[in-house]
DNA sequence: GCCGAGGTTGACGTTAACGTAAAGTGCTTG
DNA sequence: CAAGCACTTTACGTTAACGTCAACCTCGGC
């Protein structure tokens, strides 16, 4: 319903960019989850905070790997899978070079299945196209006029 | 792994296509999934096959709707949101005003969804193009010849 | 000094989407 | 006619991804 529009503008006054922090709360906000969903990412591997005494203390860095997550959930991907490809991205430096093929593996597959699920859009748009154009001539023919948008 | 290609070949003979019915164990080939997952989605109002005495018999229109409800689940809608498109459009011919506008309000979502779900793709393929490209750099560092394709 | 706002760790509950096992029905095939 | 195969219902089990308490800390402000 409500657009967030993911705004990553440059703070003024040139603070050193990586120094920036968040609290488990801003984060929750920020992505629309809740703090419980982060935590439950955190025990499943796929984020690891720093810790200012007890409590949770998110970089920069976090919350691209909230992001990526997220984005990783809509598009129908498990949080398992999500993590096999983040950990070895991390891992890559020191990556042997069984990991690094392994990578390449699961990154055409994911690659396989994004191009599955475009040919599934196309599709099911034409199908919501003509599923709304009946509708519309249903609507019209009940002499009410369809909202135009 | 394998590609199957909803072939929809037509019958030499000239058969009256409608006639064409098929068992659940056909179906579930077909389309690579259980029966008990085809007897799940008529339990929840997906599917409503017609009975030769206690067995099911599926027509073209119940491979249809299955063909949609797999897609859209691919898509990740849940059974509820795709059983409330296809519903809607069974009742269509006899739907009230109300129910229509609904219906194309749920139809405008979908198509958000749908949307988002692009600009998410678009986004994740850049990271996985990024990733892979990482992965070769290091793997080239190692002496290694990465895969082609 | 206490209060509220936010943070923390358990631990149990919930929902969706099936899996799985048991026990029975019905055809057709050697 | 027995065996096998595909179908059926019923019912309980399972997994992922959180939700929902409860009970506790901790800090800045009044």
């Amino acid at each position: 319903m409500t657009q967030r529009t993911e705004s990553d503008a440059a703070q003024p006054g040139g603070l050193p960019r990586q120094r920036r922090t968040f609290s488990i709360g801003e984060l929750a906000k920020m992505f629309e989850v809740t703090p419980r969903t982060i935590r439950f990412y955190e025990q499943e591997g796929l984020l690891a905070p720093e810790r200012r005494g007890q409590t949770r203390v998110y970089r920069e860095k976090d919350r691209v790997r909230l992001k990526l997550t997220l984005r990783g959930k809509r598009l129908g991907f498990s949080l398992a899978e999500i993590r096999e490809v983040v950990m070895m991205y991390d891992a890559m430096p020191d990556g042997n070079a069984r990991q690094l093929q392994r990578l390449l593996e699961i990154l055409a597959d994911k690659r396989a299945n994004l191009e599955r699920q475009l040919e599934d859009i196309r599709l099911m748009h034409r199908e919501l196209d003509d599923v709304e154009s009946r509708a519309r001539e249903v609507l019209s023919g009940l002499g009410v006029e369809p909202p135009k948008h």
